[in-house]
DNA sequence: CTACCGATCCCCT
DNA sequence: GGGGATCGGTAGA
């Protein structure tokens, strides 16, 4: 699939493209390595209207790359701690966003963990041997599964942060980009559902539909 | 300038 | 089931 039809994918509504995303892979390419994960869980966000949405003060500093190109990065910190990723979506203008909430990993599992303890340890203030020998057993034993389980969980296994934001998600020459589904893969089972984490942006936005999973996959967080 | 709080995760009880 | 970590965005003084 080119890069120009995968960018007129991403410029349809958003609520199309979300389940669309669904079992697209996400790549973090380096000379040492490929990262790959594949998409089982996310949400849209569409604003401005939309009051859980970071766009709800309409376009700001930091919600100014959703005003833009469909396909590109937007990437936030959430409680001064975890990176999530979005992918921009709809046409140029409508500051609309998908997030990535899980992946379930394909290959580089070995690097993916090592980049899930070494984003713990940075996190972390003050800790001592043993707290790190502590992170690094539990990590350790995390299933693979599991390791990319929700939208910081995916920051911090594909080494994201907030300079990403505004890079090409379409372009396979950057590091951190999108693939299409294999082509033959099967058919998905996908389940809508409430979006998580999002009380405070009250009726009729907490009841909204707007988070999209692969049914039964066992990388969907919980 | 200060105050408040968040699209989360981990640990303990 | 509940609290802490940690910091940037937004609003209001």
């Amino acid at each position: 699939m080119t890069r120009d039809s995968l960018r007129a994918i991403f410029s349809r509504p958003t609520l199309d493209v979300a389940p669309e995303l669904l079992g697209m892979l996400l790549v973090h390419a380096e000379p040492g390595g490929r990262r790959v994960g594949r998409i089982v869980e996310v949400e849209a966000y569409l604003g401005p209207d939309d009051r859980a949405s970071h766009a709800r003060f309409g376009e700001t500093a930091r919600s100014r790359p959703m005003y833009g190109e469909a396909g590109r990065a937007y990437v936030y910190l959430v409680y001064g701690m975890y990176d999530c990723l979005n992918v921009v979506t709809g046409p140029i203008g409508a500051p609309h966003a998908i997030l990535i909430r899980a992946v379930e990993p394909l290959e580089g599992i070995d690097a993916i963990r090592a980049a899930r303890i070494e984003a713990e340890l940075r996190s972390r203030r003050s800790l001592g041997p043993a707290d790190v020998e502590r992170i690094r057993a539990r990590i350790g034993r995390t299933p693979a599964e599991r390791l990319a389980a929700g939208p910081g969980r995916v920051g911090a296994a594909f080494g994201l942060d907030r300079s990403l934001t505004g890079s090409d998600l379409l372009d396979p020459a950057q590091a951190v980009h999108l693939e299409a589904r294999p082509a033959g893969s099967p058919t998905l089972r996908i389940e809508t559902s409430k979006r998580l984490g999002i009380d405070f942006a009250g009726e009729p936005w907490v009841d909204r539909p707007w988070r999209f999973t692969i049914a039964g996959n066992r990388s969907v967080s919980r």
